[in-house]
DNA sequence: CTTGGAATGTCAACAAGGCTGACATAAGTT
DNA sequence: AACTTATGTCAGCCTTGTTGACATTCCAAG
C-alpha cells in the first residue's frame, strides 16, 4: 500500500501503466488545470461581481441560442431556484433576453443581448487564450488525447449533451 | 462570428488546428469531465456531510504527509480561515492530527490518522476508477496527450505543486 | 535582550451559490 | 375537466469562499 501499487489495473496494457500512482496524477493534474481554466474568466467575473455560474450561463446560452430553462438545467445540474437566481441578475442586468416560445407557451428561449454577447466573449476569450496556449504547447496528438480521456471521463448523460452542442455547430 | 472561427489561432498549425469551435469543444470538454471527475466522491462525501473541501484537504495531506499548514494552503488556494474551519472538523472528528513542529514549533505538521487514511483511500479509489475506466478506454497514447494538455494548462506556481508532489512520491 | 515579522489559530460578519420545500401560474395533454 | 409540464418565486438552510481584527508563539536580526 506505501508504494501505491494496488493489484487491480494491471490487465493487458503494457506494464507501467494503471498503477495507483499514474492515476494520483491524473487526478492531481485535473485539479491543478482546472484552476488554471478557470482563473482567468475568474478574474474578469471578480470586477463586474458576477461568479462561475453566470459565467456558465452565458456560455451554454451563447453555444445554444433559444435553449430553453429546462434544457440549461440538465446541461448545467443545479436546480431550478440556483440557475433561476443567475438567469434574473442576466435579465436584470440586460446580458440576457428571455421570450415565451413560439410553438410550446410554457418555454421560455434565452438569448444573449448585445452586451451580453459582448460580456461571454470578453470570457471565453480570456479562456480560449490559456487554451490555444497549452494546446500549442502539447501538440495536436496530444489535443487528440486530451479530449479522447476528458470525454471517457463524462457521465453518459453529459456526454450526451457534450456531443449534441458540437453538433449543434457543425 | 456566427461560424466561430477567429481571425486569431490559425497560425504555423495544420489548418485545422485551433479554430475557435475546437477550443470551444475543449472548455466544454473540460466543463462536462469535470463533473464526472468529482461526481463518486461527492456522492460518498454527501453520505458523511462532508464536502469537496474536506475531500481536497485529505488527498494533499495523504499526497505530502506532515506538511504544513501554510503549503497546504498555496496548494489548494484558499484562505487560512476557510482551510482552518475544513482541518478543524476533520480533526476534530479524528480523521486528521496536527503535531507542532520539531524544528519551528510554530508550524504544524498534518498527518492522517487511520480513520482519514480509510476514507482517503474510499475517495480515491472511487475516484481512481474513474480514471481507470477513462484511461483504458482512451488508450496510453491517449493519456500521455491528456497530462501534457493539462500541465500546459496549469498556472506556474501550481505546476511546481504538481510536480513537487510527484516527485516526493517517487 | 528586545523587537520585528512569520506562522498559526480563532472570532465575527458577510456573500455566492448550492440545496429543499412549498406554492402559483400558464399552458399543453389526455 | 383533470392531469402534467415548464417556469417563476418565496423562504430558509448549508458549505465554502471572502475580509478584517486580534492573540500567540517563536525564529531571527539588531
Amino acid at each position: 500500500m506505501t508504494d501505491g501499487i494496488s493489484g487491480r489495473g494491471r490487465g493487458s496494457e503494457s506494464l507501467l501503466f494503471l498503477t495507483d500512482e499514474q492515476l494520483r496524477q491524473g487526478i492531481e493534474a485535473m485539479f491543478f488545470a482546472y484552476r488554471g481554466f478557470t482563473a482567468d474568466p475568474d478574474r474578469i467575473l471578480a470586477e463586474l461581481s458576477y461568479g462561475r455560474a453566470h459565467h456558465r450561463a452565458l456560455h451554454f446560452i451563447n453555444a445554444a441560442p433559444g435553449t430553453t430553462v429546462n434544457n440549461l438545467l440538465s446541461i448545467l445540474g443545479v436546480t431550478k431556484q440556483s440557475l433561476n437566481r443567475v438567469l434574473r441578475t442576466l435579465i436584470d442586468d440586460g446580458l440576457v433576453e428571455s421570450h415565451v416560445g413560439r410553438v410550446d407557451k410554457r418555454e421560455r428561449n434565452l438569448f444573449l443581448t448585445e452586451a451580453g454577447n459582448e460580456l461571454e466573449r470578453r470570457l471565453s476569450d480570456a479562456q480560449r487564450a490559456r487554451m490555444r496556449d497549452a494546446y500549442r504547447s502539447a501538440g495536436p496528438e496530444a489535443v487528440q488525447g486530451f479530449k479522447k480521456v476528458l470525454e471517457a471521463m463524462m457521465d453518459t448523460d453529459l456526454r450526451r449533451h457534450y456531443l449534441e452542442l458540437r453538433e449543434g455547430r457543425e
